[in-house]
DNA sequence: GTCTATAATATGATAGAC
DNA sequence: GTCTATCATATTATAGAC
């Protein structure tokens, strides 16, 4: 009953695809925690609840396992940033930007610290998705802020480095989790942080942005 | 010729010294890139220039190394936050902070990945020195920033977000700067990168806690 | 498709000569 | 102190029975 591995790529049954989600969400829990050389197939297999020559039939090495993963944590990482939309209102389009990142960091930690893991350990899987899809996506939206700050709609200021401070600070809480934990204590790391986090981005970006709900003061 | 080693931890001779330095230095390296059970030791030899057994005759085992390691590092990477002065301004404290901070983060990315690297796997090692000088150490800063908040100073925010947002958004560029580096394509990401960061960065938390060098127009 | 057994290699650490 | 040789174990991956 077995396909060839060659017509599994193309028609896979339901039961090979339960196999194979079963599998990788053992290797993001694996991988996110200690990295592609870190992880072992030994603990994916156990983490999924089957034996290593088992998992090791529907990927034939680590390597296809952690491939397929950052392949489409990638791709759904970056869709919070495809919504960021021209025509819309620079203050709710900021605002909602940063609160969906904020929802991902808490919902999806895992994600973002395989992906942090791949990054910080030179990128070496990806370094062409990073410089292809990833760099054509951040430049178009950048054209677009800085079209808001030549309309006057919001303060001027270098584009890239507000989307790096965007992703650096909603991140940050997923990728430095403990350490937040460590910091805050046991009484204000509860799952209240985020609406903590988040009340405290939107102020500084908003404000740093000179952007506000109310019309400002004229004052020049 | 050689000490005991016991002794070596009371008084160790010059040479002594400059081998565990050349030691520290390689597994630095080694360590940085690939996270602890990432790097082998074979690698942190080869680097260091020196055979196996006599890397293992300074440190024992792996894991001394990355011990004393992290230890170091996380007492130099503390610096720039003890400096912080309830008694100055808070503009410039806040300003000269972040700068400290983007400064080490150009000048040491290595050490900040190693400590990003084991508080994103983590924080096997480290989980009570977070959670004891680490936490005492913002702890005691977040209650001169409530302090100056209160004097309104600066606006009223959450001081521990404050702090994390400073740390993520600084250290972003030594922890993600494969993915800054493409994002930035080879024009705009030489060394002025950093002058671009300092500049967005300063506006941004300046801006973002209301925080003006000119006294502000009455407005209220 | 799944298993047990095992090959092939990598890795942390040690033994013992010099 | 430093070396070569090597042990013991861990780990990736495969072979072959069922």
């Amino acid at each position: 009953m077995a396909l060839p591995r060659a017509a599994r790529t193309q028609r896979r049954t339901r039961i090979q695809e339960a196999k194979e989600e079963q599998i990788l969400e053992a290797a993001l829990e694996v991988f996110s925690l200690h990295g592609f050389r870190g992880a072992t197939v030994d603990q994916i297999a156990e983490v999924a609840g089957m034996s290593k020559p088992n998992l090791l039939y529907y990927f034939r090495t680590k390597e296809t396992m952690h491939r397929a993963l950052i392949t489409r944590v990638l791709d759904t990482w970056l869709d919070p940033l495809r919504e960021f939309d021209a025509e819309g209102n620079p203050v709710s389009e900021i605002r909602s930007y940063i609160r969906r990142k904020l929802e991902m960091a808490r919902d999806f930690p895992r994600e973002s610290r395989l992906f942090a893991n791949e990054i910080l350990q030179g990128a070496p899987n990806i370094e062409d998705e990073l410089k292809g899809p990833l760099k054509a996506l951040v430049d178009e939206k950048a054209e677009v802020i800085r079209a808001w700050a030549k309309a006057g709609k919001i303060a001027k200021c270098d584009p890239y480095h507000l989307i790096f401070s965007i992703w650096s600070t909603t991140q940050h809480y997923a990728d430095f989790d403990v350490q937040v934990r460590a910091v805050l204590g046991q009484d204000q790391a509860g799952a209240g942080r985020f609406e903590d986090a988040a009340r405290f981005l939107e102020q500084l970006f908003l404000n740093g942005l000179h952007i506000s709900e109310q019309p400002a003061q004229a004052s020049s």
